[in-house]
DNA sequence: TGTACATCAGTGAACGCGCGTTCACTGATGTAC
DNA sequence: TGTACATCAGTGAACGCGCGTTCACTGATGTAC
C-alpha cells in the first residue's frame, strides 16, 4: 500500500488508523501526518521485534515497507537506525516507568507489596507486550549504542529501587552497597520473569498463572532472607 | 590470508596454530585438516560474538574470510548457519557443564558451597569468555532454532540443580515445584552475574572483585530465606 | 614398493537479491501580504 | 478572502556493495591392487 493510497483511505474506516487519529476530519495537518508516519516506523520496528527478529537484523527498507512509505522518506524522521533504536528505548522505558510508578504508589509491608504488585505487573506486561519484548530482546543486541543506553536506564531503575527499599524494616539499616545488591537481585529476578511471561503463549492461562505464582514465591523467598542478613555496614561505605 | 598461504605457514611458528596441532609434522591428514577448518569457523563465530556482534548479523562470508577459506567451502562443514549455531551451542554448553561438574564435586553446607564456588566460577568464566559470551548473547537471538535449543539446555540445567539441592537441610523437604522455583532463581542470578562479569573489563580487578562479592552476597541472601520458607507441600504435587 | 583410481576439501566465476544512501523531483500544506 | 511564495513529507531512479548459493573445477590425500 503506497502512502498515497493510505492517505486516500483515511477517515473511511481504515483498520490501520491510530487511536489519536481524528479520522472523520478526512484531512490532517502536516504536523499530524508527520507524527503518524514517525509512529508507524516505530511500531513497525516493535512489531518485528515482538515477532522474534533481533534489532540488528531489521532493515531500514523493511520498516519503510511496513509503514507504507518509500525508503528514502525514512530520513525525514531519523538520521539512521541507531536514532530510531534510541526512540524505541525511550518509548519502551516510558511504558516501564509508568508501571513502576503505579507499583510504588502502594503503601504496605513486604507481603502486601508482593501480592499486590505481581499480578497487576503481569497483566501490564501482557498489555504492553511490544515494549517489554523490545526491552528484553535488545539487552543482547549487537548495537553498542543501544546496549549502552539500555544498561544505563536499567542501572538508574535499580538505584531508584534501592532508595525505595529503605522504607522497609531491616532494610532501612542496610548499607547502600547492600541495598544495591538486593535491588539488583530483585531487578534481575523481575527481568527473568518478564522473559518467561513473553516466552509463554499469552492465551495459555495456566502457564501464565504458573509464572506469576513462581515470581511471587521467588520474591517472597528473597525478602525472607532479609531479617537474617547481616549488612556489611549500617552506614554508607565512605562516610 | 588464503587457505594456501595458511597451509604453507603451518609448522613454522604460525601464531594461529591450535593447541592439538602436531605442528612439526608439517603435514596433517585430510581428517585433521578438515577438523581444523571446521574449528576455525566455529572460533571465528565465537570471536565475533565476543566482540559484540549478534549471531543474526554474522555472515557466512565473514566467517570463511576469518577462517581463510573461500565462501563455498563453508558447505563442506555445515549445511547452513543454523547448523553452525547449534555446534556453537554444543561447544559452549560443554564448557559450562565442565564448570558445573567441578562445582558439584564440592561437598559442603550452604556457606562453604557459596564461598568455595563463586571465585573459581568467576575465574572460569573469564578463562572461557568466548563460550559464556556466546551463551548470554544468543539468549535473545532472532534465530528461533538457536533460541529454542538454548532454552531447552538451560531448563535441563535448572532441573539438575533442583535435584542437587535436595542434599541440603530444609530443601530436602521441599516440593519439587518449589525446588524448581529456587533453582530457577539461582540460575537466573548466576546468568546475570555472568553478564556482569563479561560486561566489565577483564583487567579491571577492582570491578571484577566487586562483581564476585555481590554475587556471593546475593546467593547468601537467597539461602538465608530457605529455613523460613514454608514450602507449598512436602511431597511431589500429584502424589 | 609402485601404479591407477576414488575421494573430497577447497577454488573461483557467476547469479540474482536486498541493502543503505545519493539526488533531483513533486505537489500538498502552511504562511505572509 | 485571494494570491504568491516557502516549506517539507514523500517520490522514484540510480548507485555500488556484500550477501547466500549454484556450478564445474582442481589437486592433494587416501586406498585397492
Amino acid at each position: 500500500m503506497s502512502a498515497h493510497a493510505r492517505r486516500r483511505s483515511e477517515g473511511s474506516g481504515d483498520p490501520g488508523r491510530r487511536p489519536g487519529d481524528p479520522g472523520r476530519a478526512g484531512r490532517r495537518t502536516q504536523g499530524e501526518r508527520r507524527r503518524a508516519t514517525r509512529q508507524a516506523l516505530i511500531e513497525a520496528a516493535l512489531l518485528r521485534m515482538e515477532a522474534g527478529e533481533s534489532f540488528d537484523s531489521i532493515s531500514l527498507r523493511s520498516l519503510t515497507r511496513d509503514a507504507g512509505i518509500v525508503p528514502t522518506a525514512f530520513y525525514r524522521h531519523f538520521a539512521n537506525m541507531d536514532e530510531l533504536g534510541l526512540a524505541l528505548v525511550d518509548e519502551s522505558f516510558r511504558t516501564l516507568r509508568t508501571m513502576l510508578r503505579r507499583a510504588r504508589a502502594e503503601e504496605a509491608g513486604y507481603e502486601q507489596v508482593i501480592s499486590a504488585s505481581v499480578r497487576p505487573l503481569h497483566r501490564y506486561v501482557l498489555d504492553h507486550r511490544e515494549h517489554f519484548a523490545f526491552l528484553v530482546r535488545v539487552r543482547s543486541t549487537g548495537n553498542p549504542l543501544l546496549r549502552h543506553a539500555l544498561r544505563i536506564e536499567i542501572r538508574v531503575l535499580t538505584s531508584e529501587l534501592a532508595t525505595d527499599l529503605t522504607r522497609f524494616p531491616h532494610l532501612c539499616d542496610w548499607s547502600s552497597a547492600d541495598l544495591m545488591m538486593i535491588a539488583d537481585l530483585l531487578v534481575n529476578a523481575m527481568i527473568s520473569t518478564v522473559e518467561a511471561i513473553l516466552d509463554a503463549p499469552a492465551e495459555d492461562a495456566e502457564a501464565q498463572e504458573e509464572i506469576a505464582t513462581v515470581a511471587e514465591k521467588q520474591l517472597r523467598l528473597i525478602v525472607l532472607g532479609v531479617p537474617n542478613y547481616r549488612s556489611g555496614s549500617s552506614r554508607p561505605p565512605r562516610a
